[in-house]
RNA sequence: GGGCUCGUGGCUUAGCUUGGAUAUAGCGCCGGGCUUCUAACCCGGAUGUCGAGGGUUCGAAUCCCUCCGGGCCCGCCA
């Protein structure tokens, strides 16, 4: 609703423009605690007609023309600035709009396929509290973008011919593997052991050479013990995920594009290039007419591909299957991933969009699975439960075990993943044990709550049957049924900038502010009891609106919207 | 050393792409509010040289330059 608001802004003020004589193509609207929508335009134009903005933006006014049902109620001066407000028409509409549109409020309507790759950890241990950061960004961000209208598939790249597979499976004939673990820590556990023995004893590197050969080769022996390395780690992780709620649509090995001729494909027509040059026998790109310095290594002297080599085929792949790319990748990414796009875009293919987020460190420092310092995402999350079951415990003494373990479960998972998508993926953090299991502050238990509280008091409206098919959406004039109407109505805005610019983050934001306006509202204006009657329908639509979008909202987060907590 | 990036109250953080009206919010701190729809809530208060310096501009947290501090990268690893 927000964004047809704003549309009839742009003409309102687009035509006063044109109308007092001037010409622009900004607009220079932005949202501002002044206003719904304020203008700056005089600012803009100032230099241009070199008059003062004041003067500008007092024409501009003047030829301003507002229709008597316009979502616009009226346009206001303030200084320089040209201020708008949202009519009662436009509120009533958003009311009735999310009544009407329930789930799907908020929906825009943008085509197109995108194939989304996140997380894509090395399956060799469990995932640790920096994997999950791109898995909560990744699975966020293709929430957003299919509630932004695009068709989104979601692949995890294995890379399964890197040196770090072959040391689990050489680890799995030489060590223990403990079937009492969880599968992917009971692999890091013979992975570490792995390391650990390649270190002390050198003479046992060769081995791991040979067995990276072999399955590069193709040897059927050695495939199987690939894969059941393989898919053991990966049954850990699947399950890991699964626990915050992120399931993946597809799992793409790399070695297939070794396997299909792919990757020699690339590697041919790469080659075929002038940048390239044979040194030492290995062949490089070289890419400092696009800004970066180091060249690529594309091929080993030994003829073999390298992981960026197969990373080119496993893009070119899929841009064969979508509109667009998107790769969630760390910080320790950058350079390979702008390498990689230069390539593509020296090929004449199409790029991936890349989203890179910053890494999470320990306080003692970086995590390592090979040195076996990391923190688990499954230990985060137990901990964090462990914690959230103690404060329901608390909280909510009279209910039964079983509701208490339910309800840690999704708040604790609404925590993890929202103390992750609030902070912007471009800010290195350091993990922090308190603030992780830290209930006090507001996070996704507060909005779950908020929705929790909007439920009750349907169910309660239910029970005392007062209905609300019959309201009138005029009678809502309080501060704060205004403002929560208002905030109601940007959710669509908030999606289309998420989606745009690929920043989840935003949706964080707004989901608090939501709640927070729910909260405020909830405080102040009685619903069940309120007089006269006529007002508890009205209001009690109002609740129900809000149980929408919050309910939206945390979905889109990808966090558990509860009915009682 | 080079490249990229981050630096906003005691702590965490929004805003920076596209400069604009008193710089966002949370935690913590101080004070207040449960016979009223779930107090995991609400209200009020204190706390800021937006890392430092220079520049561009009518106007800079936002753009440019220099410097300082943190992170990441700079391998025929992935």
């Amino acid at each position: 609703m927000f964004l047809k608001f704003k549309d009839e802004v742009s003409s309102i003020l687009s035509r006063a423009v044109k109308k007092a004589g001037f010409d622009t193509d900004d607009l220079a609207l932005s949202e501002s605690p002044h206003a719904d929508l304020a203008s700056s335009v005089g600012f803009k134009m100032a230099p241009k007609y070199k008059k003062s903005p004041k003067e500008i933006s007092e024409k501009i006014y003047k030829n301003i023309a507002i229709q008597a049902d316009s979502y616009v109620a009226r346009a206001e001066m303030a200084g320089p600035y040209i201020n708008f407000f949202m009519s009662r028409t436009f509120l009533n509409e958003t009311v009735l709009r999310v009544l009407l549109d329930r789930e799907n409020f908020g929906n825009l309507d943008n085509k197109g396929k995108i194939i989304l790759e996140h997380t894509s950890a090395n399956p060799d241990g469990p995932l640790h509290i920096g994997h999950i950061r791109n898995s909560v960004i990744g699975d966020t961000l293709a929430r957003i973008l299919k509630r932004a209208g695009y068709d989104v598939e979601t692949q995890y790249y294995i890379n399964d011919m890197g040196r770090q597979i072959a040391v689990v499976v050489w680890g799995l004939e030489n060590f223990q593997f403990d079937s009492t673990k969880k599968k992917d820590h009971a692999i890091a556990e013979v992975y570490i052991n792995a390391n650990k023995s390649l270190v002390d004893e050198k003479e046992h590197s060769p081995e791991v050479d040979a067995i990276m050969k072999k399955y590069e080769a193709g040897e059927p022996e050695i495939e199987g013990k690939f894969k059941n390395a393989i898919d053991t780690c990966m049954e850990g992780i699947k399950e890991s995920l699964a626990r915050m709620n992120i399931h993946h649509d597809k799992f793409i090995w790399e070695s297939q594009f070794v396997r299909t001729g792919e990757v020699t494909e690339i590697m041919d027509q790469v080659k075929a290039l002038d940048r390239c040059e044979l040194k030492d026998g290995a062949m490089m790109v070289d890419l400092k007419d696009m800004g970066i310095q180091k060249s690529l290594v594309i091929q080993r002297s030994d003829g073999t591909s390298l992981y960026t080599t197969r990373d080119l085929s496993y893009h070119n792949w899929k841009d064969s299957q979508c509109d667009r790319m998107i790769d969630i990748l760390g910080a320790d990414h950058k350079l390979i991933s702008s390498q990689l796009k230069a390539v593509l875009r020296i090929l004449g293919h199409k790029e991936p969009h890349i989203v890179i987020f910053e890494f999470v460190s320990l306080p003692e420092g970086s995590m390592s699975t090979r040195r076996g310092v990391f923190i688990s995402a499954d230990e985060l999350i137990d901990e964090v439960e462990k914690a959230a079951f103690e404060v329901v415990d608390k909280k909510l003494p009279d209910k039964d075990v079983e509701f208490k373990k339910k309800v840690a479960a999704f708040v604790s998972i609404g925590a993890v993943r929202y103390d992750i998508i609030r902070i912007s993926p471009e800010k290195a953090t350091v993990f922090d044990w308190k603030e992780a299991v830290d209930f006090e502050k507001q996070g996704a238990p507060f909005i779950q709550y908020a929705h929790a509280r909007a439920c009750s008091i349907i169910k309660n409206a239910k029970e005392e049957g007062i209905l609300f098919e019959n309201f009138d959406p005029n009678v809502l004039l309080e501060v704060q049924e205004i403002a929560l109407i208002k905030k109601l109505s940007v959710f669509e805005r908030v999606i289309d900038d998420a989606s745009r610019e690929l920043k989840p983050n935003l949706l964080a934001i707004y989901a608090r502010e939501l709640a927070d306006s729910f909260n405020q509202f909830y405080r102040f204006v009685p619903v069940l009891s309120a007089e006269p009657v006529e007002f508890r329908a009205a209001r009690l639509a109002l609740v129900d609106c809000s149980r929408i979008v919050l309910a939206n909202a945390l979905d889109t987060l990808g966090i558990i919207a509860p009915e009682s907590m």
